[in-house]
DNA sequence: GCCGAATGTTGACGTTGTAAACATCTAATT
DNA sequence: AATTAGATGTTTACAACGTCAACATTCGGC
C-alpha cells in the first residue's frame, strides 16, 4: 500500500541510517556503549528485532558504522579548527589538539564507541579504518606543515603525529571517563591548551635533546 | 568431609581470589573484556554459575576487583622503575612514563579492564578508586620532586601530572588497541622515550610560553 | 503484469546475568 | 563434644539477549 506514513509502512525506507542514529542516541542516553542492545535499537526504530540483520552482519557491524560516522565528524571538526589560522602552523597544531579534545567531550558516547567498542584494523570494516586514517592524516598534515617551515624538528611526521595523538587521545579519554576533574568547559580548554603547548614546545627543533 | 582435594570440596577455600585470577586469564585468552561471561569464569574455577554471587554483587564488581589488582601492580612497576634513578628526577619522570606504557603492553587485557570496562569514581568501589589514586600519586610525586629542584616549571603538580598521565595513557591505549604499529618492543620503547622526552622538555621551566 | 531480489516479520534456540530457595560446611558458644 | 547461626555453594527459574531459519511483503526491471 502506498501509505505515506513511515510508521505503518512495511518497508522503512532508510532503515540503515535510522538504526545508526537510534544506536547513537541510545548510547548517549545510557552512559554505556557495551550494554547497548540490538533489540532495543530495533524497538526504538519501530521495527522487528531481526530487521537490523538485513543491514548489518551483527551487532558489532552496527557499532562499526556508528564509529565510522564519528570519525568523519571528527575529521571535519579538526579541519575547521585549523582554517582561521592558516598563517600560524604552530597555532593550527595546537588548535587542532584542542578541537580534538572538545569533540570528545561534546560527544563522549560517540567517542567511546570509536575507540573502545571494537578493536581497530579489523579487515571486516575497511570503511571504518579509512575514516580513522582520514582523521589521523589531518594531524600528520598539520605537523608536516610546521616541519617544512622549520618550526618543528625533522623526522617522520607520522611518528610525531602519533605522540601528539597519544596526548590528545589520552586527555580525551581521561576526561570523558571522569578520571580527570571536568568542572566547566573553560577549565577543560585551559588544560587542553596547556597540554598542547607543552608538547608543541617539546617538539620544537631548537632544543638540544632528542 | 575433610578431603584435602580442593577439586572435590564443597567449599572452595579461596574462591574470591580464584575468580579474579580466572577472570583475568579468560580476558587475556580472548582479547575482549566485554564478552567475559560470569558463568564461564565459574565454570573455569569448577564451581556453580551462581557461586560468584557470594563474593561479588554482580559481574561489574568482579571486574572492579580485577581492575583494582591491576592498579596495585602498576603502582609497584612505577615505583621500581624510579628506584635506580634517585639522583636524576627528570630521568625518573621519563622512566616512569616508559614503565607505564610497558606495563600496559605487557598486560593489555588487564589494562583495558582498568580503564575501559567500568566508569571510575564509582562510589560502589572505593578500593578501586583508592588504588587508582595511589598510582596517580606516584606520578604527582615524581613531578613535584622535579619542581622542588627547579627542573620543571612551578604550578600545581597534579595539573602537570594530568598532562603527563594523558600522554602515557593515550600512548598505551593506542598501542594496545592496535591503532599504532606495535612491531617489536624496541620500537615501542623508543616511541615512549621520545614522547616522554618531548613532554619533559615542554614542561621545563626555562621556556618562555605558558 | 511477472518475478527475482531486497527488505521486514515471526518463531526458535542457546547463552547470559541474576534472584530465590535450598543444601552444606565452618566456627563459636555452650 | 553437640548445637547452631552464619558463611558458602548448588539448583532451579526467568527474562533478555544475539543470532539463525523459515516465511511474508514489497520493489524494480523485464
Amino acid at each position: 500500500m502506498g501509505a505515506t506514513d513511515p510508521e505503518t509502512r512495511y518497508h522503512h525506507g532508510d532503515l540503515r541510517q535510522s538504526l545508526i542514529d537510534a544506536a547513537l542516541k541510545l548510547i548517549a542516553e545510557k552512559q554505556d556503549a557495551k550494554t547497548l542492545s540490538l533489540r532495543e535499537v530495533a524497538r526504538r526504530v519501530g521495527v522487528s528485532h531481526a530487521a537490523p540483520y538485513r543491514h548489518f552482519a551483527d551487532k558489532e557491524a552496527l557499532l562499526a558504522a556508528v564509529a565510522e560516522e564519528g570519525f568523519h565528524i571528527l575529521t571535519r571538526h579538526l579541519q575547521e579548527s585549523m582554517k582561521p589560522l592558516e598563517d600560524d602552523p604552530l597555532g593550527q597544531l595546537q588548535a587542532s589538539g584542542v578541537a580534538y579534545v572538545k569533540f570528545a567531550i561534546a560527544h563522549p558516547s560517540h567517542y567511546r564507541v570509536m575507540f573502545s567498542a571494537l578493536q581497530p584494523n579489523n579487515p571486516n570494516y575497511p570503511a571504518l579504518n579509512a575514516a580513522g586514517d582520514e582523521a589521523f592524516a589531518v594531524m600528520v598534515g598539520a605537523i608536516a606543515h610546521t616541519q617544512t617551515l622549520g618550526l618543528v624538528k625533522p623526522g617522520d611526521p607520522r611518528q610525531l603525529a602519533r605522540i601528539t595523538w597519544s596526548l590528545v587521545h589520552g586527555l580525551a579519554m581521561l576526561l570523558i571517563e571522569g578520571q580527570l576533574p571536568l568542572t566547566d568547559s573553560e577549565v577543560v580548554t585551559t588544560l587542553a591548551q596547556q597540554a598542547a603547548a607543552a608538547l608543541v614546545y617539546g617538539l620544537r627543533q631548537d632544543i638540544q635533546g632528542n
